[in-house]
DNA sequence: GACATTATTAAACAATCATTTTAAATGATT
DNA sequence: AATCATTTAAAATGATTGTTTAATAATGTC
């Protein structure tokens, strides 16, 4: 590991293997021995390189985490106007929420999160979480004109991020939904289509229903 | 119990106790124990009166649908205009989702099938939610015309869905994006007003660039 | 080559879990 | 009072869990 070699080092592939089983059945589900089993690595590696399947867990959430904006990164300074981006930045996150080229999602594990915290979560979740916020206020503020009353503004954000992170439920999930087959990876330009076009009439007709245009 | 008496019966009991602990803290991290002493029952009840921890679940997600629907029933014939339909029916679904009146929340326990399903879900989940998807869809047709596109009619029942789902996180969940304080029953009617207002904007939108008029 | 550090392994531990068994208590019916 | 099915109770079972221990192997350093 050390020397770059030509063979991942057994920390590197628990780290990998644990994001995958994490992502696919949730912590609880999930056995240490199972993590172990397809790194190839023996049942007491996790409490030897992790302390605990709990930090091992934490660790995941951080590296499925920096793996994310790695492949995806977010805040790319192009010149194009505000619509624009807006479409752009909304794509962006459907493509890392339906990416599967990586050992787990992170955005998988911050859904279930979402609906059942477990005590490691905390920190990066929240963190990457009110970073997204920050970037998609600033471009709705650039949308609907700056004086935009902050009330609006986080209702604004929400109906916006709640359509995103449909994409993150499971797949099972999803089809209860929306029937038809799977989505791949490659529908995320159509979707993005779509919510940044409803979004986009949603927020000029809320910002001119409060009395401010833009 | 077969004579009305005024205490529950054990059986009741453990299926309101599951369902509450089910709600907290999903299946995997409910022990049979726990939900025995919550009912102030012994813990072979479980396996006496539901065969096992997992029909007992199945149990749960019947009785606490029934419940919902009980409470906030959804399709009421009143003759308004489809716009305060849809509104209404978004409370309804909203108000259904935040309720803590009940023993349990079917909502919650959907939200924890969409990020990972048990081999339980299927059957209840699935039928309730093409109900309310066929509602939606029916109100959808009014607003924007019957002879909208298939495509199009569902990724708008898709927009304004995953927006009413958001509240089905956990609320420390919701709390990663709304900052502020928790997000209390009566917070329904003015979230409803803001999906309403800015998804009828999104759908005429929508509608109007794909050619038919309304 | 000897030593110290790091890594891996197999086995055992202690706790928790869902479920089963067996027995006692209860209540209604005859 | 006696018989019956239903309900409650305590204890045991067997499997799985995360974690630890202690011994062995591998690696790097002087």
């Amino acid at each position: 590991m050390s020397t770059g070699g030509d063979k991942k080092g057994t920390r590197q592939r628990l780290l990998e293997s644990a994001a995958a089983i994490f992502t696919e059945k949730g912590y609880a589900n999930t056995s240490v021995a199972d993590i172990c089993e397809r790194a190839g690595a023996n049942i007491a590696s996790v409490n030897y390189y992790f302390r605990s399947k709990d930090a091992l867990y934490r660790s995941v959430l951080q590296f499925t985490s920096e793996q994310a904006e790695a492949h995806y990164p977010i805040s790319r300074p192009v010149e194009d106007n505000p619509e624009t981006r807006f479409y752009q930045l909304i794509l962006a996150l459907l493509q890392r929420i339906l990416s599967r080229e990586m050992a787990g999602n992170f955005y998988t594990l911050v859904a279930k999160e979402m609906v059942e915290p477990t005590s490691a979560s905390g920190e990066i979740v929240s963190q990457t979480i009110s970073r997204h916020q920050g970037i998609m206020k600033e471009l709705i503020r650039e949308i609907c004109g700056q004086d935009i009353d902050d009330e609006l503004l986080l209702r604004l954000y929400f109906s916006i991020l709640s359509q995103c992170f449909f994409f993150s439920y499971n797949e099972k999930g999803r089809q209860y939904h929306l029937q038809k087959d799977p989505i791949q990876f490659k529908d995320a330009e159509v979707f993005a289509r779509h919510i940044a076009d409803f979004s986009l009439a949603g927020m000029r007709c809320c910002c001119s229903l409060s009395g401010d245009l833009h």
